[in-house]
DNA sequence: GTTCCAACATTTTTT
DNA sequence: ATGTTGGAAC
């Protein structure tokens, strides 16, 4: 972590030495293109930078803070630098450290969080906490609001933690306070949403503790209620970058707008046709309306790509026009080699995987004309991670070396959780939710009636739940094997913290001694189950990476913001990732298999958003074609497994929207010639006798044979019907309506343009209208 | 208090 | 197919 000096941040804004004013010769504008460097130029007012896939928005960026601080207009403390991800911001700061030499002085470079944090520590009181308060992960949050549906007696099993979780949340990203929330959302969470929120706040408070959220919101509430605080932010941050805008929330929007307002210095850089992550509270609504937000705005389009040949650029332009609303732009290249993107169709997923594979292997020994390319170069990019697994499997079988990118985090892992938790308790013995996480961890025989007499006798005292057991100890309101057990571990508790506040004391030997004293350890080594090696593996791993803090305290604070796991090994791999994680990465090589509708544009997505949900999954598809830098192949199979079940499937809209001029359609190799290869771009009828020339095939019969069940119809017309929002009047409730992936089934209810509906297989599911037709329809439609 | 089995869900993911 | 989870049996 780059250490900055505190002093430093919360420094008065100082007016500017002459000194930097002096000509000086700006290297870093020399390899700018015209748009670039006008984006970086650009000083005075704010700007819009719309820069699509690979047209060298990071550098422009980079550039611009370094020419703030050459030109003398700003010193290092003055500029807000914020970004999404960790990594976006070590990328920048290694950047900008390259150009200039040094980066110490630029404290409020990071992401949205981590400038929260620290801007919070600092105004705490004003929000009810203390600047000490920790942070909540994910998993703490869940089990504290299930503690709170207890106590409010609602059944856990029908409103789930996770629900209202995600419900607080959207809200939290919407920068609605408890009291903020609109009465439309009243009916959320079986009418109590609102009520649980309240309470969760409270609970927080009382813990000294935030959740993610809260690190914004709190900031937000503290500038909205207290205006010196926020003027003195302003003039101390007068110059403000933002990255990949198209992914701000409305809770960071705002948060933007209040310290942009008083110099409307605001650079943001984005691309609305990058941004994926609606699902989670992004709005593109934010980059759309930008100029109205800040007249005078100027909007500088990068649009020469650098990355991808134009053929692959062609390719993704030509999906990406599809969606409406855009802001448009053309991406261009100067660059003239290359070849189409390629299209292949398989007849099912293990043979796409399998190909794939020789595809790798075919490229790493130099395939024809094109050159050689390394594991390193060539990339996976899927969907769903379910769809990895079929990779992985193949790739094991044939020994080609292979990485995984976005599995379980380090940091997410059970035994890590365990021992953090044991870590909290060292530094902060009144942390109740770690004690929970571990009293009894290893098993201590200290089970329910005991966790709850804690609890009791800690409530009854206003005590923390360490104090409460020691109060139980102490008056004998425990027995058995329990009570020695409870006594070791409070003395544990106690000696640990007692080192911890030692000066000088070498917290990993600490470390060590916590996991042994405490029985973990022992816990795993005793475990027989086959991966308890690799948990060991990963405890001696988290010790190791103690040795780069000061302290515990130190450490917990980073990992609570950080999350991340970058163990690079340098061995060449392929790399297989979810598309949404290969954002902002580049590949000479790009897979882009299950090109297939309902997998790809996912059935979720359309059902749940409808258009909306497709356009997103448009905006997936751009980013995952133009991480290509000069072969890229999509991929589609006519069948596949989808939880342990055959389903027949159809090629993804998205190939039908491909313009020709600019692909390749590969023959399907293989026994089964069923001529699926050109499908997805052939015509609705040309189609369907494609089809049933498939379902005809001996390939057919013998997946029949091999237990694949005859698919349920699935018209191709369905995929393209999309009734408009009054023609959910063609359905009544009761009436008989298709589905194409739960097939048929009965309208339950009609809300807006969401039908209800039970299906006779799938169960009741919510759908948006215009992706299910009436039967009638379906039944039109021989097969 | 622990272990085992049936029911259940199952896009994407950062902080 | 597979991993997680809650509740019943031990």
């Amino acid at each position: 972590m780059t250490r900055f000096d505190e002093n430093d941040a919360f420094e008065a804004a100082v007016p500017l030495s002459r000194r930097a004013m002096a000509a000086r010769p700006q290297p870093y504008l020399d390899d700018l293109n015209p748009a670039q460097r006008a984006a970086v130029m650009a000083l005075d007012g704010p700007v819009l930078m719309l820069a699509g896939a690979g047209t060298g928005k990071t550098k422009a960026l980079t550039a611009r803070i370094v020419h703030l601080l050459d030109s003398g207009k700003a010193r290092p403390n003055q500029i807000l630098a914020v970004t999404f991800t960790n990594k976006a911001a070590r990328e920048m700061k290694d950047r900008v450290a390259r150009m200039l030499g040094q980066v110490e002085g630029m404290p409020w470079m990071g992401t949205f969080h981590s400038i929260s944090v620290k801007i919070l520590r600092r105004h705490a009181e004003l929000v009810g906490l203390k600047s000490n308060f920790t942070i909540l992960d994910t998993d703490d949050q869940l089990r504290l609001l299930k503690q709170l549906i207890v106590a409010a007696n609602i059944d856990e099993k029908r409103w789930p933690a996770r629900m209202l979780a995600g419900l607080i949340d959207n809200w939290k990203n919407r920068a609605w306070t408890p009291a903020k929330v609109p009465a439309s959302e009243a009916g959320a969470y079986n009418n109590r949403g609102t009520e649980l929120y309240e309470q969760y706040q409270h609970r927080l408070r009382e813990l000294n503790a935030t959740d993610f959220g809260d690190l914004l919101l709190h900031v937000l509430t503290i500038f909205q209620a207290h205006p010196d605080v926020l003027a003195q932010y302003q003039n101390w941050l007068p110059y403000i970058l933002v990255d990949e805008y198209q992914d701000t929330n409305v809770a960071q929007y705002m948060w933007l707008r209040l310290l942009a307002q008083a110099h409307r210095n605001i650079c943001c850089v984005g691309d609305d046709d990058q941004s994926i992550y609606g699902w989670r509270g992004a709005e593109v609504g934010n980059i759309l309306r930008f100029e109205k937000d800040f007249p005078g705005a100027q909007v500088i389009r990068l649009e020469q790509n650098y990355r991808s040949t134009p053929h692959i650029l062609a390719a993704a332009s030509g999906v990406i026009a599809a969606n409406a609303g855009r802001l448009g732009k053309t991406l261009w290249t100067e660059r003239q080699e290359g070849e189409k993107v390629r299209l292949i169709g398989h007849w099912d997923g293990e043979e796409e995987a399998r190909w794939i594979g020789d595809e790798v292997e075919g490229f790493q020994r130099g395939r024809g004309d094109l050159r050689l390319f390394g594991l390193d170069d060539m990339a996976i990019l899927v969907r769903a991670s379910h769809q990895m697994r079929a990779f992985e499997d193949r790739f094991l079988t044939i020994g080609l070396p292979y990485r995984v990118i976005g599995g379980p985090r380090f940091y997410e892992r059970l035994e890590i959780r365990d021992a953090m938790a044991y870590f909290r308790l060292a530094v902060s013995p009144e942390d109740d939710l770690a004690f929970e996480r571990v009293v009894n961890q290893p098993k201590r025989g200290l089970g329910d009636k005991a966790q709850q007499e804690i609890q009791r006798e800690a409530r009854s005292h206003g005590l923390s739940l360490l104090e409460g057991a020691r109060g139980l100890l102490a008056r004998g309101g425990i027995g058995g094997k329990g009570a020695g057990q409870l006594r070791a571990f409070v003395d544990g508790i106690d000696r640990w913290h007692a080192i911890t506040l030692q000066r000088d004391h070498d917290h990993i030997r600490l470390a060590e001694q916590i996991l042994d004293e405490s029985g973990y350890t022992a816990m795993w080594q005793a475990d027989k189950t086959p991966e308890a090696p690799g948990r060991l593996e990963n405890l001696k791993e988290l010790v190791k990476a103690l040795e780069q803090f000061e302290n515990l305290q130190g450490f917990l604070e980073h990992v609570a913001l950080i999350m991340d796991n970058e163990t690079e090994e340098a061995a060449e791999k392929v790399t297989i990732m979810t598309l949404h994680a290969a954002k902002g990465l580049e590949f000479p090589v790009v897979f882009l298999p299950g090109w297939e509708d309902g997998l790809f544009p996912s059935q979720r997505s359309m059902d749940e958003s409808g258009q909306r949900g497709v356009e997103e999954e448009r905006r997936l598809a751009y980013v995952g074609i133009t991480r290509a830098e000069q072969v890229c192949t999509i991929s589609f199979a006519a069948n596949r497994r989808v939880y342990g079940q055959w389903q027949s499937q159809l090629p993804s809209r998205f190939i039908d929207e491909l313009p020709a001029a600019h692909v390749e359609v590969l023959t399907p190799p293989g026994l089964y010639g069923g001529g699926y290869g050109a499908a997805g771009m052939a015509s609705s009828l040309e189609a369907k006798a494609m089809r049933a020339d498939v379902y005809s095939s001996p390939g057919w019969k013998r997946m029949q044979d091999r237990g694949a069940s005859r698919p349920v119809s699935q018209p191709r017309e369905g995929r393209h019907v999309t009734i408009d929002l009054q023609a959910v009047s063609a359905f009544t409730l009761g009436c008989r309506v298709f589905h194409q992936k739960f097939g048929y089934g009965t309208v339950q209810g009609i809300e807006g343009d969401k039908l209800d509906v039970a299906f006779d297989k799938a169960g009741a599911k919510k759908v948006v209208a215009g992706f299910v037709v009436p039967a009638q329809q379906a039944d039109d439609i021989p097969f």
